[in-house]
DNA sequence: CTTTTAAAAGTGGTCATACCACTTTTGGAG
DNA sequence: CTCCAAAAGTGGTATGACCACTTTTAAAAG
């Protein structure tokens, strides 16, 4: 085998630090000067562990204020690679076009399998929305990347999510709630065939009219 | 906007740079300390931004070599995530899984468009496989991740891969040898669901069985 | 006593320097 | 010309010093 890149060893380091000192999500991790001290490295190589990780958007770091595990993945991956390897406008199409890809493949998983279709938030999701609460668009979408069970694909969507920018982030409005419902009915019912075509009716309804509204800052 | 990250800029100059300077794959980039005169930036901050860009595979770091333009990307970007965040087996079978998802996707995507059915690349796959020459597992499916033209899901997708270890690498047998005709025969023809299947059956063949040889270091 | 506010300590961000390990280039010996 | 050792170049790491910002602390004001 190769010989293993430093930040590689201390990431792993890091990982073992973490769950012996049972940091859960939001706590803070100890300072840079200390982590440097307790790993016997240098306060540069703990700092590239650390940027690295927080590229993938499993810690975030305030600065003056420390370093804090992630409670929702904020990355700049998918920023890197979009900046640097795509210069047309193809990038944002590959972007949806990835998105999607993982969120069709979890709609198939979840309508194959029994105990994933009979989960609660399903029902929670269609009440949520039929009283007429204003749900964003992204957090129906999440749960049905958690709970097709694939935490890596999770963090991917998670990423590209991210970057998928505002829409995302806007409410479900009345004209599109119809595929919303038929989506998460058909999930439940495990009509894979309906649950996908509700899924992509939505999305497509989505992308051609052009939304400004967004949430949260 | 919040402010932008400094490596992010950094990693844009860069981009800058490579293309003013017409850069190739394979070229070496400017020294860590020559970039960090040019870019009138520590060289620390240039060193941050480059990690990042290393752990995307988008560049090859050799010591007291230089910095060069990947060729063939070498991620560590998995690695990281699966080190970080997946503690037990299934972290194995979420990259598995994730690479499955990418590669039916992109069998998909091919199947329902004219263009890429009709690549050369086929023939010229479908040809070697017949005349006993061996050929890589890796290597069928990176041509498939590549014909569908997304590039993004393409960077993904050869992170997953190498992550996928020493099976890809090994070359195709006698007895799997079929169900990669099939697969490729049925892409030619736009055979949505037979090659979907063959697809399935070729990776199931696989993993059943452990194979243990790879191809080059 | 509580509240307010300014100083101090803590922390991430950046830069500069020095040194090490390794590779590439150079130039002289044969 | 070939071969090989020295020199130069380059990434890898450690250290120290600041800066900017946040959090904590403690003194001052009410």
């Amino acid at each position: 085998m190769e010989p293993k890149k430093r930040f590689i060893e201390i990431v792993q380091q890091l990982r073992t630090l973490i769950r012996e000192e049972q940091i859960k999500e939001g706590d803070k991790l100890p300072s840079e000067r200390v982590l440097s001290e307790r790993l016997q490295v240098g306060r540069s190589a703990v700092r590239e562990a650390l940027r690295s990780l927080e590229l993938l958007g499993l810690i975030e770091t305030k600065h003056g204020g420390g370093t804090f595990l992630s409670t929702s993945p904020q990355h700049k991956l998918i920023e890197v690679l979009a900046t640097f390897i795509m210069n047309d406008k193809k990038s944002i199409t590959d972007v949806h076009a990835t998105r999607l890809l993982h969120e069709q493949e979890a709609i198939r998983v979840i309508c194959r399998n029994e105990k994933m279709r009979q989960l609660p938030v399903w029902e929670s999701l269609f009440i949520r929305l039929e009283v007429k609460e204003n749900v964003v668009r992204k957090d129906v979408l999440r749960e049905i990347m958690i709970a097709c069970d694939n935490r890596l694909a999770l963090r991917i969507w998670l990423q590209l999510e991210a970057y998928s920018g505002k829409p995302m982030y806007g409410f479900i409005t009345v004209q599109e709630k119809p595929y919303v419902l038929t989506l998460v009915k058909a999930l439940q019912l495990g009509l894979e065939q309906e649950a996908l075509q509700a899924h992509l009716a939505w999305v497509h309804h989505n992308t051609e009219k052009g939304d400004k509204e967004h949430g949260d800052s």
